[in-house]
DNA sequence: TAAATAGTGTCTCTAAGACATTATTTG
DNA sequence: CAAATAATGTCTTAGAGACACTATTTA
């Protein structure tokens, strides 16, 4: 610790990361949850919540590497992509104090990916949304950063290449479409769809093809997988007068 | 205070809130910096500084209260436009300990706004954004902040009427489109620019026109002064194949 | 060959880009 | 009248929307 001057002395406010992390999987967009524990004096026992925990002070070099190291104690990757959603903060989302939580949004593809529940939950599982939300009752405020996370994802998806980090390393046009049209909620047209991913030279072909039961579709890998793309345009404005 | 459980005896970062104020006037977009207090013990001592302060558990609802709070302090006004920017946090920002700031991004327009420097700053005054930043060395990280906030603010005026609340109550399109220019740093074409704003009913006529040497120009006001309208497209999007 | 999905082509439509033209005021 | 800016019109173009059509595989 360091040296404090005498006019710091005063209360400050608890300090915690939350992540909000998705994935398509089974034709669903899901949000990784862990169980509250339930010893006595945790808030909430029981009830499903975000991924997080408090930031410390001692370990951390800065709220962003307290969030990656948070999500990989939970799901064993590393996320390409991770990005500040925001910070909640009062003085009754958390019965023990004023608090404030910075809250990360991050996407990865569900390949291997070996759930572990690590130090402060019971248990970590995927939760389908439903709507703007999961089915199940959250702890904290977190019902509420849900909802933004799922607003921004949405709201993004009209114009990035989100989707393709929920996507495995090699897929097909027709998978990524997929993932758009589960995101939004809605259908894309397909040819529209297609020249503006390889217009954007978001996407490059590998030497292989996926084979099915019908003619094979060339597999795509991200050309520059660290980094989204923003189209000049939202898919399929509504042109209503 | 309320009650602590014994497991939250640890140390927690200091928690604060700092504004990224625009305004357009001049001809050049400038943003609201303080004079940092010259007392013994205050870090960087003398510099300019985006305006903030430490949240006050005891008397700030939530962290947007406080930043609202702040942001009259400073400016007298309440802005139409306030959003979360991000939240830094590390142990290096401030040298008096691990730190974290909440920053928020607020547009006003300069009409009357008498400048209060306020309790922890000797003085405050506009500066001309060059670039990516302002010419002086800012406090803290406030450098960094200033650029990503820049950075926000120019990308989303691609795509939304951001700089409508940047501008008088009262308006020509001429004057938005002015705005608009200031932000971007590039000319836009007169007649799309009139076409999407109309289209996109972000304003509406009053019964005055603007006089001076030449003829006179429509004036006009927002139609939904709370929330920005967001375009289906960008502007002038680059066609670089 | 049928079924199934991959992938492309055609025609239309919306809105932007470029730039010219008309409109309305003051001096 | 000239000067100046407001406001609109014309023609072209990029890219999306709708939907049909062709291509290539397996059973």
């Amino acid at each position: 610790m360091k040296k404090k001057t005498k006019d710091l002395d005063f209360p400050r406010p608890l300090t915690t990361v939350d992540l909000a992390i998705f994935t398509v999987a089974e034709d669903a967009l899901k949000v990784l949850l862990v169980e509250r524990p339930t010893e006595p004096g945790e808030p909430f026992p029981g009830l499903w919540a975000l991924p997080g925990g408090f930031v410390d002070v001692d370990h951390d070099m800065d709220l962003e590497d307290c969030a990656r190291r948070k999500l990989v104690e939970k799901t064993g990757v590393a996320s390409l992509y991770l990005e500040q959603l925001g910070s909640w903060g009062n003085a009754t989302r958390d019965p023990r104090d004023w608090s404030v939580t910075h809250a990360y949004f991050s996407l990865i593809a569900r390949e291997p990916l070996k759930l572990r529940a690590g130090a402060n939950a019971a248990d970590a599982r995927w939760f389908p949304i439903v709507g703007n939300t999961v089915r199940t009752r959250l702890a904290f405020d977190h019902a509420e950063i849900l909802g933004t996370a799922l607003q921004r994802l949405r709201s993004k998806v009209e114009y990035t290449s989100l989707p393709a980090f929920m996507v495995p390393k090699e897929f097909t046009l027709t998978e990524l479409q997929h993932a758009y049209e589960i995101v939004l909620g809605r259908p894309l047209e397909k040819s529209a769809f297609r020249t503006r991913v390889l217009a954007a030279k978001l996407v490059e072909p590998v030497n292989k093809l996926r084979q099915g039961p019908n003619r094979p579709a060339q597999l795509f890998r991200l050309k520059n997988s660290r980094t989204p793309v923003y189209f000049a345009r939202t898919f399929n404005p509504r042109y209503d007068k």
